[in-house]
RNA sequence: GGGCGAUUAGCUCAGUUGGUUAGAGCACUAGCUCGACAAGCUAGGGGUCACAAGUUCGAGUCUUGUAUCGCCCA
């Protein structure tokens, strides 16, 4: 693979080119088929499922995060042996896609989903799937994720479809499937449920209604009215109640209690206005309490009021929702249209609810005539008017209200009671909660754990069905019997959901229905296990169907009740039976919440429910990476599903990753204008400083903020982005004026607007990365210049010089590093050993003095031997991190180096990507070799120093002499040369009794002092000031520890160890100080 | 309202079980084009670790409280 290479001299640009490494390598890798996996590869597996993409849009940098810590596990574990599989693929995002496509439906062509129909509209939104997972998949490649590209899945793609048909079907047999009543987020504007999870609240100005009724035949002394007040006036026609509460004295009481015991912690100034409140109860207990009293009396005599505007009459209850400490005391009861008078209902089911909301939120035939077929918001002003006008409006109050709103239309939700499809969650919570406890699927970070915990324990039942059309449809068939059963037996309230009570009190009378029904299938060649009955509400009956010909043979039966066909006269008699048994048979509408089919992604991915050859090696998957926010919505569903269909959980460890958010410490996001797409910041600086940014900024407690900018496409100025800005569809660049287009124009701009070239939006956060990739670049261009003429062959220990040491110690040392980091997710670890390794010691240092030894002709083998090998180590340890400049260089490193390593030399292998990862070899590390060198650092520190501080200019060679234990001298006078080509200075002298020049300027170290002969250069006052500087600094600090010293508790308390090596450092100190007040007095005055 | 997390240099962040004079990158200052690298090199300035109390011989680190911010849940 190395013909098309280009020969590995010093024409080599010294800017690393980024764009030309992604587009070489990347096509390579995947000829090579480096990124598939195969089931019968019988080394150990390696499997991470991709947190499917919404192919709602393109990626940001979110997904950016995401991906890259997922391909560098990938590329580690592959470099470690493993067979690697990284399953790919998008979701379809069921709300999320269709509310796009609609509104850009509407925006652009002025048609709605009802003009396009179900089968338009579901085609209009393939293509926006094929799209946009086209984009989502390019950039993944851009971005380098070795994903298995030959298994790319879609959560609604036939494998997939199969999987959610089987696990519901399976669900439905167990009896985990029931349709229910319940209030739910009714999204107006798109028509359909949207779950708890897709609402946010906003606070909005409204206001406090106060409205009376009046009562029935009020007795003697009782009230004619009762107060009640409102945010949301226009519900009242859909009250079923007013409620007070059943003892508002004790109630009173209680609420007083609490206020005191908060009083007494309370802060003083929060003290005042905890106290007005308590005498405001003490007000209340005159004002109200007796009426309120009075109320729960009649209350309990079953006292009826007239509710204005309706006609009808509605019972005075008694309720704890009811607060006597509030407004009147009273409350109206809504049941179908806000969940805690929902609530209000299921204590007091008598009551009834009334739904008065069509699905497209104007009021329904429930509401009286005059307002039907209005808005909330026209029916809001019309009742409120009406009230005033039947003088039944007491007051109106300001008041801000926290309105729940949709995420996805981003209009205001109504609480709406409608028929859903759940499943039950009680056991299926269980064995998820128990997978975790049990520790055989570990949370990282730990304290995730308790999110997932806490929502699941709350066992809530999962609402599954969407009122959409883009999802996978709900493969049930409802009708109702005409049969009556016997209800004579003292039956639950119907109006209680309670599908097992329902269904085994009313099995016997649909046994027949049921008979029928499967002689009627059975005739159309329908198996018994393709279908699954279930009676619901004790006359609804759902048919689950299992295959596409058990619906083909339902549709069949609706054509003949329609009159659309005749049956066969074989089944004449059967289908005749059946149709006086059964109403019309109607399939239901409804598709599944996307996160049903995303719950299976783990195991449908790899073939289920067919037991394949993949599912045995690659299930469960290893790990899962994703972020917090889907630890409830996916994680748990994939963990319970998981348990459910394979009786084994689906990954053994969750890594859950930071997020980043703006430089406001806001989340990213394209509706706020303040998204970045990775592809923008790839251009920039390249996939490797965009992967190795994210590295590095992967820590495990914290969310990061990037602040962002905007570059000018025609001068390149960065503007920084802020929260006005970033909403405008064109910005005037702040240096040469001229405007440009930004991300909002594409959705928000006009055509003028987008004709503009387009401002990327990107990070200075990401010029680490950059200038990392460079250095490394520049380093390798280094190494490979300096490797003419090499010849592989085993080193020997003795040919090793102290630099050498050094260099294989800490290189051992960080690859230990890097591997523990990585495989527990500290990616910040790694890519900060990485970097400090890399720059601040193999090119600072090791680079720099081996430059001299390359001219040497006898050590120059040697040398070249060992930076062959560590370069090599290097890249592998790099590559999962930036594997497009580590691939471009070991291609390069192949010519010139084609097998490297110090003990055994071995030829490298054809691609980085399937190098074996590093091990650390122990016997390299030496801590004595790492303390010498750094004596060696240190000195020549000294030097430069002495020579910036005196001002000798650099081109100026200087001598100096150091003061040292004879063992450090046998140390320093070999590195000579050294000294020479990094500080242009000459070590003339070093031991214990050195002889100096007259004139030196100074610095002591520990157990060392550095004179530079500054004969020359010398300036008296420069050097004094200097020498005091240091000499105070260093006194503030031996009289802190000679304070901590002669501190009786310390040197008694403290352990052994510490309080000697505090006595060592004192007495360096000291000795640093008597030196320095020497140099002192050689300057004289 | 409940839970989780954060607050360290101008900015963005590290700081392992408490133990040197608290670190990095960017930005800033001064000097440097020496054949790997100006996206660079050398040196430098810059911090009462949000605030208060406590535990301890010793607190950026542990405890409690306060303030501010963020996220999740109701």
């Amino acid at each position: 693979m190395s013909s098309d290479l280009r020969p590995p001299t010093s024409d080599l640009s010294s800017q690393y080119d980024h764009a030309a490494a992604q587009s070489k390598w990347y096509p390579i890798w995947q000829e090579k088929g480096y990124f598939h996996a195969e089931a019968d590869d019988p080394r150990p597996p390696f499997t991470i499922v991709i947190p499917p993409p919404n192919v709602t849009g393109a990626l940001h940098l979110g997904h950016a995060l995401n991906n890259t810590l997922q391909d560098i596990l990938c590329r580690m574990k592959r470099m470690q042996g493993f067979n690697v599989l990284w399953m790919p693929g998008t979701d379809h995002a069921g709300i999320a896609t269709q509310a796009v496509v609609e509104r850009r439906l509407l925006e652009e062509e002025g048609k709605s989903r009802h003009d396009l129909g179900r089968e338009g509209l579901v085609e209009r939104i393939w293509q926006w799937k094929e799209q946009y997972e086209k984009r989502i998949i390019g950039q993944l490649k851009q971005l380098g994720c070795s994903c298995d590209w030959d298994r790319k899945r879609f959560t609604l793609d036939d494998q997939c479809a199969r999987a959610v048909r089987e696990t519901f079907f399976k669900l439905f047999s167990d009896r985990k499937i029931y349709r229910g009543k319940r209030l739910v987020n009714w999204d107006t504007f798109l028509q359909t449920a949207v779950s708890d999870d897709e609402v946010f609240h906003d606070p909005v100005k409204g206001h406090f209604w106060h409205f009376k009724y009046p009562v029935i035949d009020p007795q003697k002394g009782e009230p004619k009215h009762v107060t009640i007040a409102t945010t949301r006036p226009e519900t009242m026609l859909g009250d079923t109640a007013v409620a007070v509460h059943p003892d508002p004295a004790r109630q009173l009481d209680k609420v007083e209690a609490e206020l005191k015991e908060k009083l007494a912690a309370a802060p003083a100034k929060e003290k005042d206005e905890i106290q007005a409140q308590i005498e405001a109860l003490g007000d209340r207990r005159q004002s109200i309490l007796p009426q309120l009293i009075q109320l729960r009396k009649m209350a309990a005599r079953g006292v009826q009021l007239e509710l204005p505007l309706t006609g009808r009459t509605i019972p005075l209850i008694a309720d704890i929702w009811a607060k006597p400490e509030l407004g009147s005391g009273c409350v109206k009861i809504t049941p179908a249209h806000d969940e805690n008078d929902y609530q209000v209902w299921q204590r007091n089911i008598d009551i009834g609810a009334i739904n008065i909301l069509n699905p497209d939120g104007t009021l329904n035939e429930n509401a009286p005539e005059k307002y039907q077929g209005l808005t909330m918001k026209k029916g809001r002003t019309a009742v409120v008017a009406d009230m005033e006008a039947a003088d039944l409006l007491v007051e109106i109050e300001d008041r801000e209200i926290d309105l729940a709103h949709s995420d996805r239309s981003k209009t205001p939700i109504e609480p709406y009671l409608a028929d859903q499809w759940f499943v039950k969650m009680d056991e299926l919570a269980q064995t998820a909660m128990d997978a975790v406890t049990d520790g055989q699927v570990k949370i990282l970070p730990e304290r995730y754990t308790k999110t997932y915990l806490d929502w699941l324990s709350e066992k809530r039942d999962w609402p599954v069905g969407r009122q959409l059309w883009w999802g996978h449809r709900i493969p049930v068939w409802l009708c109702k019997t005409q049969i009556k059963p016997d209800y004579s037996k003292n039956l639950a309230d119907p109006q209680v959901v309670d599908p097992n009570v329902s269904l085994s009190l009313a099995s016997e009378t649909i046994s027949e229905v049921k008979k029928q029904l499967s002689e009627f299938l059975r005739a159309q060649g329908i198996q018994a296990s393709e279908y699954e009955v279930s009676l619901h509400d004790h006359s609804y009956l759902h048919i689950c169907t299992m295959s596409d010909a058990c619906d083909s043979a339902l549709l069949e039966l609706k054509r003949y009740q329609n009159g659309e066909a005749t049956p066969q006269k074989d089944v004449r008699t059967t289908v005749q039976e059946l149709m006086r048994s059964l109403g019309p048979i109607e399939r239901e509408d409804d598709v599944l919440d996307t996160w049903f089919s995303s719950a299976l992604w783990p195991h449908s991915t790899l073939g289920w429910p067919e037991e394949t050859a993949e599912l045995k090696k690659f299930y469960p998957t290893s790990t899962l990476i994703t972020s917090r926010d889907i630890i409830t919505l996916w994680v748990a569903r994939m963990v319970l599903t998981g348990v459910y269909n394979m009786g084994e959980v689906p990954f053994s460890e969750v890594y859950i990753h930071p997020k980043i958010l703006d430089g406001y410490g806001e989340t990213m996001s394209k509706s706020k204008g303040n998204g970045v797409d990775p592809l923008d910041v790839i251009e920039k600086f390249g996939a490797d400083a965009l992967r190795f940014g994210i590295a590095y900024l992967t820590t495990e407690t914290q969310d990061v903020r990037m602040p962002v900018e905007f570059e000018c496409p025609h001068c390149q100025t960065l503007i920084k982005q802020t929260k006005k800005n970033r909403t405008l569809t064109r910005i005037e660049c702040d240096k040469c004026g001229k405007p440009f287009s930004t991300q909002w124009a594409e959705s928000h701009g006009t055509d003028d607007d987008r004709a503009l070239p387009r401002g990327a939006v990107v990070s200075e956060r990401f010029e680490l990365g950059r200038n990392f990739c460079n250095k490394l670049w520049n380093a390798s261009r280094f190494a490979l210049m300096n490797l003419e003429g090499y010849e592989a062959a085993a080193v020997d220990d003795a040919d090793l010089l102290l630099e050498d040491r050094w260099l294989l110690s800490r290189l051992a040392t960080v690859t230990d590093k890097v591997t523990a980091a990585l495989n527990s997710y500290h990616y910040a670890d790694a890519a900060r050993a990485l970097y400090g390794f890399a720059w601040d010691e193999f090119c600072s240092f090791y680079v720099e003095m081996v430059k001299s030894r390359f001219a040497e002709p006898k050590q120059r083998a040697t040398a070249q031997r060992v930076i062959a090998h560590a370069l090599d180590t290097l890249l592998r340890l790099l590559h999962p991190m930036i594997p497009f400049l580590t691939e471009e260089v070991w291609q390069l490193l192949g010519q010139v180096a084609p097998e490297r390593g110090l003990a055994k030399p071995q030829a490298a292998a054809e691609s980085v990507c399937v190098a074996e990862w590093p091990e650390a070899d122990a016997s390299h590390i030496d801590k004595t070799i790492e303390e010498q060198f750094a004596d060696f650092q240190k000195v020549l520190g000294a030097v430069r120093e002495l020579r910036q501080s005196q001002n000798i200019p650099p081109k100026e060679a200087i001598t100096f002499v150091v003061t040292c234990e004879k063992a450090t001298a046998d140390l320093l006078m070999p590195l000579q040369p050294y000294f020479e080509s990094m500080a242009r200075a000459t070590l003339e002298d070093a031991g214990v009794t050195v002889v100096s020049s007259p004139r030196t300027a100074s610095k002591s170290l520990s157990g060392m002092a550095v004179h530079v002969d500054i004969s020359e250069f010398f300036d008296v006052d420069a050097e004094r000031t200097r020498l005091e500087k240091e000499r105070d600094q260093l006194a503030k600090f031996v009289k802190s520890l000679a304070g901590k010293l002669g501190n009786e508790n310390f040197v008694s308390r403290a352990p052994a160890e510490v309080v000697d090596a505090q006595r060592q450092k004192l007495a360096e100190a000291e000795g640093q100080v008597a030196s320095l007040e020497a140099a002192l007095a050689k300057l004289g005055d």
